[in-house]
This record gives C-alpha cells, sequence and structure tokens, in this order.
DNA sequence: TGTCCATGATCAA
DNA sequence: TGATCCTGGACAT
C-alpha cells in the first residue's frame, strides 16, 4: 500500500479522462517530432513499420478512443478493461513483458509503451470517421452535442444505469461515472432511460462534464461535493489503487456518507453497478 | 503457484 | 445472455 502519494502513481482507468490525459502527453512528448516505432511483442509489426520514422501531427481522444496521427496513418488505440500505456524519459526501459507497440523519440529519448490494449490498429482517415460517428458525445470534446444523447435516452425503457454505459449516449462514460453521476442526481439507477425529464440530464451533462475536467487535470476520479470530503467528515481518505474520493463506486455493504444507508451491488448486463438505496429514489420502474 | 477480478467491448446465439 | 480477449494486482493455497 502506498501512502501519501508515495511510490507508482495509482494505475490509469480507462475511463474517457484517462483517454484526453494521454492524448495531451503524447502531444506534448512526440508531436512534430520524428519518432521510431517498433512492436516487441509482435502482433503489431507490419502497421508499426508503416510508421516508423515519421513525425506525430497530432494525438487526441474521442470517448475511450485514443487516435494518432502520422500523415495518413492514423493509430488507433483502445485501451479496453487492461490496457496502459507508460511513459519514460531518457534511454528506452527494456523490454519487459507484452509491449505491444513502443513509440520513441531520438535522443534525448521519450517513449511510450502499449500493453494489453483491446485495440491498437492503423486507420484510413476515412475509417476513423467512420468509427468516430459510431460514438456519441463526449463530455470533454468542445464539439460535443448532449442533444444525440439525450435522443437516446428519452425513448428507451431500457434502465438509465445501462444508457450511461453506452458510448452512443455518452462516449467515455465509464463504470465510475456513471454510478456516481446517477448517485450526485439522487436517480435510481434502474429507471427507465424515458422518465428522466430534459432538465436532469442538462444538469447531468454539466455535472459530468465538471467532473470528467476534473478527472483530466488530476488523472483522478473524485466525486464527493467539498462537505463530504474526509477532511469535511473526520474520516480518512480512500488509500486503495483506484486512488478517488467517491459516493458509491466499490464501497459495497458500507454506509452512505450522506445517509449511512448500505451501499448495493448489483450485476447489471455484465456489469458491477453499485448505489445507495437511501439517497437515489427518483423514480423506480412502475412493476417492481 | 494458481484463481479471480477489474475502470471495456465485441461477437455469436 | 454468455463466452471471449487483453494484463496485472489482490488474494488464496
Amino acid at each position: 500500500m502506498f501512502i501519501g502519494g508515495i511510490g507508482r502513481p495509482a494505475a490509469p482507468m480507462p475511463e474517457g479522462h484517462t483517454l484526453h490525459r494521454l492524448a495531451a502527453e503524447f502531444t506534448e512528448r512526440f508531436r512534430g517530432l520524428p519518432t521510431r516505432s517498433s512492436s516487441p511483442q509482435g502482433r503489431f509489426v507490419a502497421e508499426s513499420l508503416l510508421i516508423d520514422g515519421r513525425r506525430l501531427d497530432d494525438a487526441e481522444a474521442h470517448g475511450k478512443h485514443l487516435f494518432l496521427t502520422f500523415g495518413e496513418r492514423i493509430v488507433h488505440v483502445h485501451l479496453g478493461l487492461a490496457g496502459k500505456i507508460g511513459f519514460t524519459d531518457g534511454d528506452p526501459p527494456p523490454v519487459i513483458g507484452a509491449i505491444r507497440w513502443r513509440l520513441t523519440t531520438e535522443a534525448p529519448h521519450s517513449t511510450a509503451d502499449l500493453r494489453g490494449p483491446a485495440a491498437c490498429e492503423l486507420l484510413t482517415p476515412g475509417e476513423v470517421d467512420a468509427l468516430t460517428a459510431r460514438l456519441g458525445p463526449d463530455p470533454l470534446r468542445p464539439d460535443a452535442d448532449p442533444d444525440a444523447g439525450w435522443r437516446r435516452i428519452t425513448r428507451s425503457r431500457t434502465p438509465i444505469a445501462a444508457l450511461l454505459m453506452d458510448q452512443r449516449v455518452a462516449a467515455g462514460v465509464g463504470n465510475i461515472y456513471r454510478a456516481e453521476l446517477l448517485y450526485r442526481h439522487r436517480i435510481d439507477p434502474m429507471m427507465e432511460g424515458r422518465l428522466l425529464k430534459p432538465g436532469e440530464w442538462q444538469a447531468m451533462w454539466a455535472d459530468l462534464q465538471q467532473l470528467m475536467r476534473h478527472g483530466v487535470q488530476t488523472g483522478r476520479i473524485d466525486t464527493v461535493r467539498p462537505e463530504h470530503e474526509p477532511e469535511a467528515m473526520g474520516r480518512p481518505p480512500r488509500v486503495d489503487a483506484h486512488g478517488g474520493e467517491v459516493y458509491v463506486y466499490r464501497r459495497a455493504g458500507q454506509p452512505c456518507l450522506v445517509c449511512r444507508s448500505k451501499v448495493r451491488i448489483a450485476e447489471l448486463a455484465g456489469r458491477n453497478l453499485f448505489w445507495c438505496p437511501g439517497c437515489q429514489r427518483r423514480t423506480r420502474r412502475r412493476g417492481r
């Protein structure tokens, strides 16, 4: 256990804010510089060779997808559940473990090592357009149109908790943000999407933007309001690898910070869902 | 040393 | 809905 920020940084949390942070770091380290590209693991070799020696023109994120542009060739990365990207200054570190793709600048060296991604592939600009067209609005992007998400929510009988995990509704939202967002807005996760009011979605969207921007700045998902922070409540800070201060995510069985009800957990569409039955009462699905 | 689980998503049925 | 993929950390044995 690392305490007080000593030791390795917390593991990346691949919700949307993580990818935006990574895009910024690629930009800072590599943009405009000639790079060397390799695939030590051997699963991206041919594609990697086409990149080798080129300059990085642009790095950007859309939802949980990362796009690195080298002229007309674009590397698309999706970290999935297990993917990680580690950056190193100085000499490239020895290759240990399964590195799918390594990108390095000339001296002074800067290296990015990608492991365990769900996707690492070379796309054309047209293919990138097709991919992003399938994504909903990303709260971290200035071009995002929350109405596109709303149109899917308002006509759906699917539980709002499941809709929030749908990348066509809000690209970049993952299991932590969805649980915390529903908590902050006191919404029963099983409420049908069509029962959400327009004003509620507006408020949730604005909140998501704020929470995720904080995530980009800090690399953490912190969702508790000032009055519920550890210092304000006189409680110990959260010290697990996930790092952030949250209301319900992975707090099953513990008392709600606000009403003391036991935080609940259930499986929904194959993912763990956390919520407070005391605070989140708006509005249970009819017939239950 | 082995098993399970995770901040994700796709595919087949 | 269930199986599957990826890696690594936590935990059990």
